[in-house]
Parts: C-alpha cells; sequence; structure tokens
RNA sequence: GGGCGGUUAGCUCAGCGGUAGAGCGCUUGAUUCACAUUCAAGAAGUCACUGGUUCGAAUCCAGUACCGCCCACCA
C-alpha cells in the first residue's frame, strides 16, 4: 500500500497550519467570496479577547461554536460573516503593561502619561497579533480582513459619536457620588466590576455616647456625628431628635439621634452612625438629611487630616492602632472575632474595594432601559436566551439597575469628550457598541445595511451583565434595533477537579499545548460534545484522546475507500444506480434521518447532540457497518463490475456528505482527507469542502433506492 | 436574605413523559486483508431522597438533603 502518500495514521500538526492558511489565502472566510445562494444573512461578532493577552481554553470554547455556527451557514450558502477583533481591556493591559516596566524599574507616575501610552501601544503591537494567530490555529473561519480593535481610528469615532449621543440625549450625566474604588488600580470601578469574598473580621461595638453601635471599620469614623436608630425601635425611641456630647477619637462631638427606616433593629445593636463619605448606605442618608459629607480616606487609601496623628497613614493597616486609641479612652465595648461578611473586591486585581465620593461620568441605564423598553422585548422572547433560564437572569438584572460609572482614571483607553480631567472611559462602554461599531456605525456602511443587526451573539455567561446586556440596550438605544435576537451562553471550562482555572491555582490549561498534543479537532470535538448548554464542563484528557482518535478513523474510512476504489466519476451515478444491493438500503434511510437530526440540531443550537450523532453514525454505522458490508463487493470475487461500480460510488457519495456534516465540528481532518480523496470525489483543485453545498433532504441517495 | 443549576453505570457526562444512554475504565475473545489511535461480544445503574399528577415519571409538580454558582449586603 501507498503509505507514503497515505499515512496509516493522522498526524494534525502536519495539516492544520497549512489548510488554515490555504482557507485564509483563498478568501473562503469573506462572505464576498461565498456561494450566497440561500437568499439568508448570517452575521456573528466574536467576543473581542484582550489584545494583551493568550487564548485560554475558554476562548477556545466559544471559537470552536462560533466558527460551528459560521461553517454551518457558509455550508448552507448564506452570506455569512463572523468579525473577529480585540479589545483594548483598559485595566487589565495597562496593569500588565505597568508591570512590565515596573521590572525595568521605570513607574508610570515617574514616566508620565505621553511615554507610558507609548509603551503600551508599542506592547500592543508586538502582542497584538498573538490572539489573531491563535484563533487561526483554532481553525476560526473569521474574515481577518475585517478584524477589529477596540481602540482603532473607526471605533474611537464611534465610541465618540455614542457618547455625545447619549450626552445630549440627557442619558450621560456627570455627578459627584459614592462611587466603587480601587485604592490599587486608583480608579473607580462600575458596580459589576466589584466581586464579594467571604470574609472573616473583626467586627467592633464601640460606644457612642448613649449608644453602642458596631462597624467592622472603625478607620472611617472619625468625624461620625449622626446615629441612625430604627424609629419604631424601642430601646432608643426616646433618644430621637435629642443630641449628646459624646467622647469620640479625636475629642468630644455634639451627636445628633435621627430615626430612619434605613437602620434596622436585627442588625448589629440596631443603632448605627453614619460615615457619609465611605458607605453606599449612609451617602445616601447623607443626601436624605443634608448632613455634610467630608474624606476620611483618600484615592490612595490613605488616612487624610481628619484622622488627627493617623493622617498619611494607610486606613486598613491603621485599623488596629485606632482601635487600640479608642481602648484607652474607653470607648471599646467588645470586639466580635468571628464575623462573617461579604468583603467587596476589584475584580481585576483583587484588592479591597474603597467607596468612596467621586465626581465621575454616568450613563443613566435605568433611563435607557426604560427608553429602548428591552425588559417588555425580553419577556416577550424578542430576544431569545440559550439557555432560557438566562432570561429571568437578564430581567433581574435590567430591573434593579443603577447608574453605571464609566469614566476611569486610567491611561489607558477612549478619551472623554470634552472631559478635561485626563479620565478615560470603561472599557465596557467601547466594547457595548461591538456588534455596530464592528460593522462601520455611526456609518451606514454597506456591511452595516448588510450585516446589522447580528444573527446571533454568543459568549460565556460570565459577561451577560458586562457584555450582553449593555450591547443589548446600547444597540436599541444609538442604531434603533437591538443588535441580534439570540444569546447564547456557554459555560466554563473548568479543571479536571472541577475547579476554575486561574493563574494562581496554577491549573490553565493552554490550547495550543492540546492542540500540539492532540489536534484542533479533537480538542473543539472535547469542548462541544457531552455538553450541555450554558453548563460548566471539566477539562478531560480522556474525551481528547477520544476524539483525537475519532480523527484518526476519518482518516482511515478515507484511506480505506482510496485503496479500495479506483477512478469512479460520481457524475455517472445516476446510471449505475439500481445496481445497488438491497442490502444499504436501510442504511440510506438511517442516513437520512440523520442528515435530518443534524441540521435540526444545528439550526437549533444543540451542537453536543448534532456531534455526538454524527461521531455516532460515522463510526458505528459507517465505518463498522458500511464499510465492513462493502467489503465483499469491492473485491474482485464474482460480483458485476456495475454492482462494484455501484457500491463504491453509494461509499463515496455518502462519505462525501458525511464529510460536508461533520466539518463545521472538525474542519482540518475533513478537509485533508477531501484534499487526499480529490481525484475519487473529481474534485477541481480550487474546490474545497469549507465551500461545499450543505446536503438537502435525500438528494444524493434518493436515485439509489428503488 | 433572594434567585438559579447540579445530584443518572467505577470515573466524566448526555438525555428531560413511553422498555435506562455515550466515552473512558473493566471482562472475554479476534486480528498479515483502512485504522491497536483497531474489531467483536459482555458485565455494570431502585436515574439523591420523600410524596403527588399520569395508563406510564430520570424526565412534570410539591417538599427534603447535600454540592456549586449568581445577585443583594462591609451594621
Amino acid at each position: 500500500m501507498d503509505e507514503q502518500s497515505f499515512p496509516k495514521s493522522y498526524n494534525p500538526s502536519e495539516y492544520e497550519p497549512k489548510i488554515a492558511h490555504q482557507w485564509e489565502e483563498r478568501g473562503f472566510f469573506k462572505p464576498e467570496n461565498g456561494r450566497n445562494t440561500s437568499g439568508k444573512k448570517f452575521s456573528i461578532p466574536m467576543p473581542p479577547p484582550n489584545v494583551t493577552g493568550r487564548l485560554h481554553i475558554g476562548h477556545a470554547l466559544t471559537a470552536a461554536i462560533e466558527d460551528i455556527l459560521t461553517r454551518f451557514h457558509r455550508l448552507r450558502g448564506d452570506e455569512t460573516v463572523w468579525v473577529p477583533g480585540t479589545d483594548h481591556a483598559g485595566i487589565a493591559t495597562q496593569a500588565v503593561v505597568e508591570r512590565m516596566l515596573l521590572k525595568q524599574g521605570k513607574r508610570r507616575h515617574e514616566m508620565g502619561k505621553e511615554a507610558f501610552l507609548k509603551e503600551v501601544w508599542k506592547w500592543k503591537e508586538e502582542h497584538g497579533s498573538t490572539i489573531s494567530n491563535q484563533h487561526r490555529r483554532l481553525g476560526a473561519s473569521c474574515d481577518w480582513s475585517r478584524e477589529r480593535f477596540t481602540l482603532d481610528e473607526p471605533y474611537q469615532k464611534a465610541v465618540q459619536a455614542a457618547f455625545l449621543h447619549l450626552k445630549r440625549k440627557k442619558r450621560i450625566f456627570r455627578g459627584e457620588y459614592m462611587v466603587n474604588w480601587c485604592p490599587k488600580d486608583r480608579t473607580a470601578l462600575s458596580d459589576d466590576e466589584v466581586e464579594y469574598k467571604k470574609t472573616t473580621s473583626k467586627f467592633y461595638y464601640l460606644k457612642y455616647g448613649p449608644v453602642v453601635i458596631a462597624t467592622a471599620r472603625p478607620e472611617t469614623k472619625f468625624l461620625d456625628k449622626t446615629i441612625v436608630v430604627h424609629p419604631k425601635d424601642p430601646r432608643y425611641k426616646k433618644l430621637i431628635g435629642k443630641t449628646f456630647k459624646v467622647p469620640w477619637l479625636n475629642g468630644t462631638v455634639n451627636a445628633r439621634v435621627i430615626a430612619d427606616t434605613a437602620s434596622s433593629m436585627e442588625t448589629g445593636t440596631g443603632a448605627m452612625t453614619l460615615t457619609p463619605a465611605h458607605s453606599f448606605v449612609d451617602f445616601e442618608l447623607a443626601q436624605k438629611y443634608d448632613l455634610p459629607v467630608v474624606q476620611i480616606i483618600d484615592e490612595r487609601g490613605l488616612l487624610t487630616k481628619h484622622a488627627g496623628e493617623f493622617a498619611g497613614q494607610k486606613a486598613h493597616a491603621a485599623r488596629e492602632a485606632i482601635v487600640e486609641k479608642l481602648a484607652k479612652l474607653g470607648l471599646v465595648e467588645k470586639i466580635d472575632e468571628s464575623y462573617e461578611h461579604n468583603l467587596s473586591v476589584c475584580y481585576r486585581c483583587g484588592t479591597p474595594i474603597e467607596p468612596l465620593v467621586s465626581k465621575q461620568w454616568f450613563v443613566d441605564l435605568p433611563a435607557l432601559v426604560k427608553d429602548t423598553d428591552i425588559i417588555r422585548a425580553i419577556e416577550k422572547d424578542e430576544i431569545r436566551f440559550i439557555p432560557a433560564r438566562f432570561k429571568k437572569v437578564a430581567l433581574h438584572w435590567l430591573k434593579n439597575i443603577r447608574p453605571w460609572c464609566i469614566s476611569r482614571q486610567l491611561w489607558w483607553g477612549h478619551p472623554i469628550p470634552g472631559d478635561k480631567s485626563g479620565d478615560v472611559l470603561d472599557t465596557w462602554f467601547s466594547s457595548s457598541l461591538w456588534p455596530f461599531a464592528i460593522v462601520g456605525w455611526p456609518n451606514h456602511s454597506s456591511d452595516y445595511e448588510k450585516f446589522y443587526p447580528m444573527s446571533v451573539l454568543e459568549t460565556g455567561y460570565d459577561i451577560l451583565f458586562f457584555w450582553v446586556l449593555r450591547m443589548l440596550v446600547m444597540g436599541k438605544v444609538l442604531t434603533g434595533q437591538f443588535p441580534f435576537n439570540t444569546v447564547y451562553l456557554h459555560g466554563l471550562v473548568r479543571d479536571r477537579e472541577g475547579r476554575k482555572m486561574s493563574k494562581s491555582l496554577g491549573n490553565v490549561v493552554d490550547p495550543l499545548e492540546v492542540i500540539e498534543r492532540f489536534g484542533t479537532d479533537a480538542l473543539r470535538l472535547s469542548l462541544v460534545a457531552g455538553t450541555a448548554p450554558g453548563a460548566d464542563m471539566r477539562y478531560s484528557e480522556t474525551k481528547l484522546v477520544g476524539y483525537r482518535n475519532f480523527a484518526n478513523k476519518i482518516w482511515n474510512i478515507s484511506r480505506f475507500l482510496h485503496q479500495s476504489i479506483t477512478a469512479h466519476d460520481l457524475a455517472h451515478a445516476p446510471h449505475s444506480s439500481h445496481h445497488l444491493p438491497k442490502e444499504f438500503a436501510p442504511y440510506i434511510k438511517e442516513y437520512n434521518e440523520l442528515l435530518a437530526k443534524v441540521t435540526r440540531n444545528l439550526e437549533e443550537y444543540r451542537f453536543s447532540s448534532a456531534a455526538e450523532q454524527l461521531y455516532e453514525f460515522i463510526w458505528h454505522t459507517f465505518a463498522d457497518k458500511v464499510l465492513e458490508d462493502s467489503k465483499p463487493y469491492l473485491k474482485d470475487n464474482g460480483h458485476s463490475q456495475a454492482t462494484q461500480e455501484a457500491v463504491s460510488i453509494f461509499l463515496l457519495m455518502s462519505w462525501k456528505e458525511l464529510l460536508i456534516l461533520l466539518h463545521p465540528f472538525m474542519p482540518f481532518v475533513t478537509e485533508a482527507v477531501y484534499d487526499r480523496l480529490r481525484a475519487l470525489f473529481n474534485a477541481k483543485p480550487d474546490e474545497f469542502l469549507i465551500i461545499e453545498t450543505w446536503p438537502t433532504k435525500q438528494e444524493v441517495h434518493n436515485h439509489l433506492l428503488r
């Protein structure tokens, strides 16, 4: 046998890069070059990864699903485009570059903004192509000629236009409010960028004049002078409205007792003092009662002059010293050592959040939610979520939304139009414009006219709030249309023990290493098969081995056909069809059922079912039964040439169709064997599987059935 | 505190109203003839628990128990 031209086993890395290159070079990913026979369009935006990052296994899952959709629609003759790109990722990128520079002994603030940004751009130019090339390796058939970056020039214009439009409509405003502040990144954050970490800490019960108050943060309490109790609390009723001289941290303060239902009778001692500048609830009450808001902790997390002898110290670090002073003053009643609460931390760096009052820009999301009527649209399923349970999650977020703080005290990002502070916009503000900005908005370009709104938005459920819902709102308000009406949310890929992958745990899997060992197709199938939409999955090498073997099976089925069948012309099929032995008839029926099932499952986003059905049929029906049954006819043992020919043609036609069906899932091995069987398939040099035609009902086999 | 998901064969998971499924593992056997990254045959589960609806329930409803996630909350 010709071992050299058709080796016994499939070695993915020998073919994959070459095939990926050919596809792209020939322009198969561009909608302009498609068959475009169906009269339909299919467009999908790629969730832009951080420009300076590396792909992780989650990106591989995203790419796999989106590529399956893209290839499926392309094969069906839809005018198909998958638009790729990268995100400048403000905080993350700035932090990476800052760390890199620090190793060289350079500090951002010493360098100055201009020099620093130059370094970031340099870094971006050096690393920006990594992501794209990794996507190519994953077989992503996105249109690279349309690749976008959230800080490229047209995108900047889109961001400016969006900002100005919303500002004109009074849906963006500026004001001094309590915001979440990360003292390490030294920037404001939105509510969604705060995470909660279950923590056990000390809970201090402090004597404050006529009451005892409980707090976890005594270091914020220097200027407290308002006691709040519940109006119906019998313990404190008689105190309401009275004033007291209270011995406190920096001498005696005049404290007043007010009543408000915001104070709960059950929590702590039922009495609390207000710290207007460093607590969301207290700030609101301070506004309600027109109380002064004085900053105790500054933007660097240091105590201000109001802390007296503690001024200049790190607030958190000074806590024990402050408590010691309180104790000396005889003001500490008791300390509960096992107080469990949720500490709010920065989602990027894990630093405890410091709530403080700051002048920032906000998007009036509550108003936009009303303007766009998005709640009704989701309730009526005009926007559909897969899986459906995310509908409820989305509605809950939209119904409880607060204004979105969009200004960031960073250097790397979109400048805020007309703002002289030098602040930039939240990365998520720019990415909320993604599905229309990447097709040319605010211009009504041909891509915008043709591909907007997009067909579907696919991403991980972890950025439903950050990205998906904000895109929906922004799209509707800026373009008049929701940017997509189907949202497919996939789950997280965890490690083999079910833990979340993270750098600190050291359990991050590099998809490129997996590809080296098992091949891209095996990786893709292992992420898609045996999973449920929106459900987390575990990284499994067992699965990878299994699907690597499957790719080898595909290879060897092709190898068998290559060896067993000589030149037959598919065009002659109809003439020999009635010679096909009857025993193959059930397989044709089964195949037709498979075709219907796979097509429907892909239409309905059931990738796992489609993949498993193909796996099952190709391996255990086509290879194990059909090929085995065909062997006697292919050998020279008394069957007529017409019969042999009919069997051969049946096998070839079946195989070609199965390759097309499998192609969205395993693009490389299918294209590789298609190439190997070019002569048998009577395919011209410029014909590739990627642009073949998705089989329709029984087209190939009906004339073989009599 | 509110919401959601999971609990199915030794392991990892599909299925979600009609006689329990897959992959891996395990047992037995085969093999110069496409593939040992193979083939054939097989063992293996009161589908977490309790009640209910139904002719019929892993599948629907109510509840319980564990595991996990999201949201709210640093009084």
